[in-house]
DNA sequence: AAGCTTTGCGCAAAGCTTTGCGGAATTATA
DNA sequence: TATAATTCCGCAAAGCTTTGCGCAAAGCTT
């Protein structure tokens, strides 16, 4: 059996006081005397005494606690929002509580489930793969419980979310190969329920009207993240009778998918075919060629999601849901150099 | 305002019963009598009552909270072990609440002292880089709050324990060196202060001597696991009059940056200088060529933690501190091919 | 000196749960 | 039929904190 840590009661029987005298002196109030206002401070110091959560939790109804739920704690995207949100969680008093769904709809709402018997004062969250209904996050709405999506959303009208500007993305990263010379630009977009996937596909074919270029079917292929579709999505591509000079990959394990299948298959990068990913630096650059990605501002996301979750924790009335846009950032390496002439 | 949840009191008023009535019904106390029993049991169902941690939490003095502190939350290293204490964890029932020390030793103490505030049931924790001194546990130990180090260790006598065999992944690589018809193995090593550093020198210097290799001073260097540190470190053992046909590299960092270094500079691995890290599987595969690597069993070493953490928290009594080596992989790729006769 | 205002502190309730004990009503016993 | 034994439920305390209200003692006024 642990000791119980020091309460107001411990204090208060020390210095033979009520307990509400305590609170009232640590907190400076007018109706407690200078001298005694100052024994219970210095006693306080002295023991370490720091006021009980779980009291102030059952009081205030306030747990200064959000519950994270991301599809995946390993991938570097979410170990990063996680990050950020971490930052400025505790900046502002706050901790948090980590979930992962495992892109599992059931796990999903379990955890959504456990986080709020929990108590906590709120929700920030990446939808899992998985998950096409959204009934779960009813309970929610109807509390008033704060909620943030970033990344993948929904109902976006009524829940505050943080995104990346997808279809921006995707266009420059299109008109980046035009500009380059390439003319076949194929894409290995993700699932097709994903808003993120449908995003990216708007922004590529955009760009393709844009640059005067046909949209062509068959180089559009669809892969469900892992590394074994992304592969898989590689090879129809180059199975083509006219494969595509240039790829575009949605993400991070695609992108490095798809490249080893380029080297396995003894395409060169970019001379045969150029690459370019959604992804992070530090896989970027230790690859051969240096990947050309679009870098998200991963750690920006986590910070933004966790200041809306603060807007509405401090709201009196429930905020209108607020649209967070962040800007990508095309970082240009080996694997799209221009095409040479 | 958020309407608090429904607790014993709403169903007591709904039925015009006691609290206490209420709650013995729904733990199925024979003083109540079955219609009773069914009546309050429906009603929760359909109320969605579940029981207040808070209050829970102040009764029993336990939060079913962990508090999780790494030196980092980004990296793949730290982001995969704390997905295997969370798995664990919430099979038991616990919750883990995250807290990123910076690798810096006021941080850890901060973070430290904002859990155990928060009144977790106990602590998994990496110790920070910078952290030298390990005053800041005395608190935790003299009050037998469960605690738990992994990977950075100290006073591991006192306090429950979960790392690699450094030593042996050590002696592994530089012995598959040798076997490769390697004789100037170089080793980039961490801050002398870790014990992993330390560790893995003896193992190095270990297996030269059971190779009947010399050791040389000058093919052991260090660096602070920052890549420009890891660059700088390679640098050195390059310009040496004699330089190093193969480095066997701390870490992640440390072997990529390597990597880079020794490509920047011509050379060819492993044909002019082999190489091996310490990394995860991911990283290793993507890089060119291949990087031979010892892997660790990082989601093993999550839940290692977390099961150890289980185990004092449940013991009646402290339980004398456990110590558990986990052992490494050696995954060999291209970067430690042998030499060409 | 009698009455009024301050000053300084304690009581108790609320927030939620569990549990020992007591008590009323019902049933069984003599 | 009066008494003993069940049966079934409520009171209250404990765990910790805050806060409205009450109350005693001290200070003040005239």
């Amino acid at each position: 059996m642990r000791k119980r840590p020091v309460s107001l009661k411990t204090l208060a029987q020390a210095l033979s006081v009520s307990m509400s005298t305590v609170s009232r002196a640590l907190r400076n109030h007018p109706d407690i005397s200078p001298e005694l206002t100052r024994k219970v401070q210095l006693l306080a110091q002295e023991l370490q005494y720091s006021p009980n959560p779980l009291a102030m939790g059952l009081l205030r109804s306030q747990t200064y606690t959000i519950g994270v739920i991301v599809p995946d704690l390993v991938t570097h995207f979410f170990a990063s929002i996680i990050s950020g949100i971490e930052r400025v969680a505790n900046e502002h008093g706050y901790h948090i509580v980590i979930r992962s769904s495992y892109e599992s709809y059931q796990k999903e709402k379990e955890c959504l489930a456990d986080l709020l018997k929990l108590r906590v004062d709120g929700i920030i969250m990446c939808l899992a793969q998985e998950t096409q209904e959204y009934a779960h996050f009813d309970a929610l709405l109807d509390a008033e419980v704060p909620l943030v999506f970033f990344d993948r959303v929904c109902r976006a009208t009524e829940v505050a979310t943080v995104v990346v500007d997808n279809q921006e993305a995707a266009r420059r990263i299109t008109r980046h190969f035009f500009e380059g010379g390439y003319r076949r630009i194929a894409h290995i977009a993700g699932p097709a329920s994903l808003n993120i996937t449908q995003e990216r596909i708007e922004g590529y074919q955009q760009a393709l009207a844009a640059c005067g270029l046909p949209f062509e079917e068959s180089l559009l292929v669809h892969c469900d993240l892992s590394i074994a579709s992304a592969t898989a999505a590689t090879q129809r591509l180059l199975a083509l009778p006219n494969r595509p000079d240039a790829i575009f990959g949605v993400n991070d394990t695609t992108a490095f998918a798809a490249m080893k299948e380029l080297k396995r298959q003894g395409l060169r990068i970019p001379q045969d075919v150029a690459l370019v990913g959604f992804t992070d630096e530090f896989h970027a650059t230790v690859v051969e060629p240096t990947l050309t990605s679009v870098m998200h501002p991963t750690v920006e996301i986590g910070q933004e999601a966790a200041l809306l979750f603060l807007e509405q924790a401090r709201a009196a009335t429930h905020p209108a849901p607020r649209q967070t846009i962040l800007t990508t950032q095309l970082v240009v390496r080996d694997s799209s150099a221009p095409k040479p002439a």
